[in-house]
DNA sequence: AATTTTCTAGGGGTTTTCCCCGATACCCAC
DNA sequence: GTGGGTATCGGGGAAAACCCCTAGAAAATT
């Protein structure tokens, strides 16, 4: 059985969508939410496979929703349900942990199907997110505004802290001293805004600047 | 005008390729091949704007071709023509420097929307090349055998580093001494062997478990 | 019920990171 | 030339990360 946490704030739609798992033998709607708090809660209380939720919802938006839950449970797959068929919103959604995004006018057997295949360990996207994460995967913003900004030098050093260098081996690959080289890494992390070498490694992977 | 390069070893599917985009106004076959390595230098010596290249051709298959002229020639934007519908393909291609993946079977409208939309610097994928790779874009092989060996709480902590979070965050988050918390990590950097969280996180955007 | 694993937390150390500071060298405009 | 901007190079010092260890409580397995 796929134990299924719903969470959407118009109780009508919401109510349709656990009649709809009802239907199915395989799903069992474990519990409810109507804000995005209480889906937060719910969700730590009950651990379930499956999190459905609704971009907008009050108190806590879906995408804080999307990260916290996926932070702490990051078993627990996500689908999110929404109306809208904006680029950025799918994008960040997986970026929150999203592992599946339908649109709230499917039909019901696409819910229960991308139920299904979200626990079966697959992704499910509605064919307009799968085309525009399709893109993304190849239109990567290769020169980020910031990392223009970096000189040669410093780009040198992003690369090598990227490529988990520790700033030791990057100093003697430059032939430089450690201090000079922690001094650009330093440098980076300002010019990224970014607090430190793993989130440095994160933006890099983010901007497909990793090697 | 979209200068196109043809390449398909099947001389009436491509005679018939050449004629669909001869009805447009905007393209402009300036050049065909009929193998993977007529296919290369062609492009090398025409420097189209589009090439379109069947996956499987003689002499040299069409990744290779892709890799070739996606390297020598970062500009030139590549359609991957194919009867395959198989996940592993989509991805080679794309990784190769493809930036279009598109079925046999298409109408000869889609091609030509493809061709433009690749034209336009945007990238064009089937409904199935666009499914498989967002698929990709989250498909976790978040069980990857390291990482399968994180306990529960270790996830946790893994995912917080990765987030660029330092020790005393984490603590603060799960709600555990900064101690733990450290402990945590570190096994983590033992059991996914690597030296810092700079190299974890590149490990996780390496399993995708970073998006 | 017994055993193993996981989670918790601390001691005490070294190394690295990170943020402040100044010095030199270079280029370019005035 | 002379001053201003910037790139590169360093140092000092506090904070954090990292590594070695012990050890009890809780949870999961057997």
């Amino acid at each position: 059985m796929i134990r299924v946490l719903l969470a959407d704030d118009h109780t009508i739609l919401r109510q349709g969508l656990v009649s709809i798992l009802a239907k199915d033998d395989d799903c069992v709607v474990v519990g409810e939410a109507s804000n995005g708090i209480e889906a937060v809660e719910k969700a730590f209380e009950l651990e379930p496979q499956i999190a459905v939720i609704d971009i907008s919802m009050p108190e806590l938006n879906g995408m804080e929703v999307v990260k916290r839950i996926h932070q702490k449970l990051p078993d627990c797959r996500i689908l999110v349900l929404t109306m809208h068929e904006e680029d950025e919103y799918v994008i960040h959604m997986v970026r929150a942990g999203a592992s599946g995004y339908l649109l709230k006018d499917s039909a019901s057997e696409e819910l229960i199907q991308a139920v299904k295949t979200l626990a079966s360990g697959k992704s499910y996207f509605s064919q307009y997110a799968a085309q525009v994460l399709a893109n993304q995967y190849t239109q990567p913003e290769k020169w980020s505004d910031p990392y223009k900004n970096l000189t040669k030098r410093e780009r040198e050093v992003f690369h090598l802290v990227v490529d988990g260098k520790t700033t030791k081996e990057i100093a003697k690959i430059l032939d430089i001293s450690v201090k000079t080289a922690e001094n650009h890494r330093g440098k980076v992390l300002d010019k990224l805004n970014v607090a430190n070498s793993a989130e440095l490694v994160k933006y890099a992977a983010q901007h497909k600047l990793l090697i």
